[in-house]
DNA sequence: TCCCTATGCTACCATTTTAGTAGCAAAATG
DNA sequence: CATTTTGCTACTAAAATGGTAGCATAGGGA
C-alpha cells in the first residue's frame, strides 16, 4: 500500500483536510493546520503535488485536484466513523 | 481531528490493515509491516489499545474490537480510491 | 529437573523526520 | 523606491523511527 506510505506521514491528512472547503495559500494553511513549520508543509505540499493530489499555488492558493477531491470523498467515512468514536456515549 | 492525528502516524493505517483479516500475533504482525522495529510496533499497538480500536493479544493475537472493524470498513473507500489511483492507466 | 522455543516487550543508540526560527527572492501595491 | 505578501529555503534543536540485542514469562519435551 503506497498509498498508506503516503498518507501515513504527519499532516498530510490534516493538509488535505483543511483544503476541502476550497483554495488556500501557504500562511493560511500553515495556520490551519495548527503552525505547522514551513518546512514540512512545504514536504507535504511537494509530494501531494507529485502524486497528483494537490494542485500547485493558482492566484486562489493550492487547491485539490479531481483526483483529491474524489480521495476525500473517499475519506468522508472516516470522518463520520471519528464522530462518533469521539463521542462515548455512542 | 484528533483521529488524524491518530491515524497520522506512521505505521498505524498499516497495521490495522494487516490486522484485518484476523488475529496475528506480534512477530507475526511485525513482519506483515515489512518488519518494522518491536519499539515502534509496540508503540502502535498501546496506542491503537488506547483507542480502544485494537484488542489486547487474546491467546489468538492482536485483534480489531468492533469499533476496529468499523473504522476499516470505513477506510473501505479509501482502497478503492488508491486502487484507482495506483493505475494510471484509468 | 534442564533445555529449547515462543510469547510480549524494553533498552540502547544511530538515523531520519519534524519543529522552530530566521530570512531570501519575486511579484504586487503604494 | 519602500512595503507587503507571495512561496519557499537554511539552519539547528527536538522528537520520532529504525535496528539490534536482550529480558522475563510460559509452555513443551527429554
Amino acid at each position: 500500500m503506497v498509498l498508506l506510505d503516503l498518507l501515513g506521514r504527519r499532516w498530510t491528512l490534516r493538509v488535505l483536510w483543511e483544503l476541502r472547503e476550497g483554495p488556500l495559500r501557504f500562511r493560511p494553511l500553515q495556520e490551519g493546520c495548527g503552525g505547522l513549520s514551513p518546512t514540512v508543509l512545504n514536504r507535504r505540499l511537494a509530494e501531494l503535488r507529485a502524486a497528483g493530489i494537490v494542485a500547485s499555488a493558482t492566484p486562489e492558493g493550492y487547491e485539490l485536484t479531481n483526483e483529491g477531491r474524489k480521495l476525500l470523498r473517499a475519506l468522508a467515512p472516516l470522518g463520520d466513523w471519528a464522530r462518533r468514536w469521539a463521542a462515548p456515549s455512542d
